[in-house]
DNA sequence: CAGGCATGCCTG
DNA sequence: CAGGCATGCCTG
């Protein structure tokens, strides 16, 4: 078991607003020492979205947070814990899966696979209500360990301000975005990973589960960006001191024709399935010639 | 007929090194007003791509050109036309054209398939000694009406500074490159177009031609860049005026297998051919017949 | 290096 | 919206 610290100092938007997050450096460099530039992460080095709002007053928010599950910070933990709060994930009852829906849930593949850009529903269950500043946090990683090291972003075709999504909102380089006015788009000062935050609610009376909606602002085939690496997306819930209280994860698939590719998912699943099926089959069945033999 | 001027001011590097183009505006706006942005290029903007540069020696070359075969200039003329010295372009017999193979020009179609980044071989045939200060320019336009007018460039992914091929580089968004030290890149003041250009060298004594290495820094399919849109690259031969003398254009296909591909075009254009012979024969059968009943 | 898959997108 | 092409790239 290993700790793993987090410092964080962010300036907060006074309004409910899209929320700009600005990384400092504990050593208190001053962000407007980089203005106009656009600095690449590692290592130290200020990261700013939008130098505009340095008027933004600065609130110190420190976070210690305690994983429990890994040993790096680098490699975020992906493994579904409910915790105390009874903590999962649902999709609801989709549109028909036709060959280009714009989003369909996989059971048997415990996979998402959706369009770029379209607002995805998803389900966060509670068993339990959560603390006052509870929030709900969202990162992707790369699901292959070849990469799971290496920064989930936006390719740059489409991180770019001249792309249209990126016309009024502060993460353009953030792969996952939520759809809410109060969410935060956040770069870790240690590992550079990004990730969006928003304000846990718990489900209203008589629901399950309260719903947020997430887009995924890249193709899983972008060249110099997910480069056709599957990702997982790791919800994490937290409470106000920045621990984790609940973990849910799983594989998504950000593609052009979401039906048809889940439908090609399964059919190779089953089919290696089957496959391992028969050979465990025959394995036995020698064992068990061997045994009545002997 | 209509003429089409271009005036043009240029700072050129003392020696022979890869230069690179600052364009200014004919009011003389001073280009160290825009030292460190990269502006986009249309109207009266000035676009610099080494504003490290700026100490060269300003070395005003004036240069009006007329064309004959076109009435805008934002539309290059792509006729083929040798002029008074001959000119022309071959493709040496290249390697055995396998499906990947680097380079491989199809003579029926008139059309040169290439992978991204290789230094193609290009000879140009002149049959009378061009005069000194001519040079070879090098121009890429869209092949089909509804994109002509667009200008041809890299795309953002290939034409970003951390990409390989722009270390040491003077124009990272030129999807052209002369493989020569004294290539010059330009970027047109009123078309915005990207153009590379070579002092011309006559054939050696006893050769047709004069070979130069052309490269092609995006792939045909690049997002946000050509985009899966045909292009064709147009060599011209100019005066010391700044005049054309000799024009010769090609369609150019940038991709990962020009075998496969070229293998592929030829046959689609085969049965065209004979599709569009098999109907003029039956209308031509048709027509005698009637011809004979009458 | 060829066969063939992967995956965005065009066409009917 | 499904069929199927286009095209980079992986695999043997
Ligand atoms: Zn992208
Ligand atoms: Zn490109």
């Amino acid at each position: 078991m290993t700790n793993c610290k987090r410092k964080r100092v962010s300036f907060h938007l006074p309004k409910r607003r899209s929320i700009n997050p600005i990384e400092v450096s504990p050593n208190g460099v001053n962000p407007s020492t980089s203005v106009g530039t656009h600095t690449d992460f590692p290592n130290g080095i200020i990261h700013m979205d939008f130098p505009e709002i340095s008027h933004l007053q600065p609130v110190f928010t420190q976070q210690e947070q305690f994983q429990q599950t890994r040993a790096s910070c680098a490699l975020p933990a992906t493994d579904n814990w409910p915790g105390q709060y009874g903590f999962s994930v649902s999709f609801g009852p989709q549109e028909k899966p036709t060959k280009s829906t714009a989003w369909t849930y996989s059971e048997v593949k415990d996979k998402l696979y959706v369009n770029m850009g379209t607002a995805c529903p998803v389900r966060f269950h509670t068993t339990h209500p959560t603390q006052r500043g509870t929030i709900l946090r969202c990162m992707a990683v790369f699901t292959k360990p070849e990469y799971v090291t290496e920064v989930v972003k936006r390719c740059l075709n489409h991180s770019s301000p001249g792309d249209m999504t990126n016309e009024n909102h502060p993460a353009p380089e953030h792969l996952i975005r939520c759809d809410s006015p109060q969410s935060h788009y956040l770069i870790d000062f240690n590992t550079g990973r990004h990730s969006v935050t928003v304000p846990f609610e718990n489900p209203q009376a008589g629901m399950f589960y309260t719903t947020y909606l997430y887009k995924f602002m890249c193709l899983g085939s972008c060249v110099g960006g997910l480069n056709r690496r599957p990702i997982k997306i790791i919800f994490t819930l937290e409470n106000e001191h920045g621990l984790c209280v609940g973990r849910r994860s799983l594989e998504v698939r950000i593609c052009a024709c979401p039906g048809r590719d889940r439908r090609i998912e399964e059919k190779h699943f089953e089919q290696q399935r089957d496959h391992s099926h028969k050979v465990l089959g025959k394995l036995l069945n020698v064992q068990l010639q061997r045994y009545v033999m002997n």
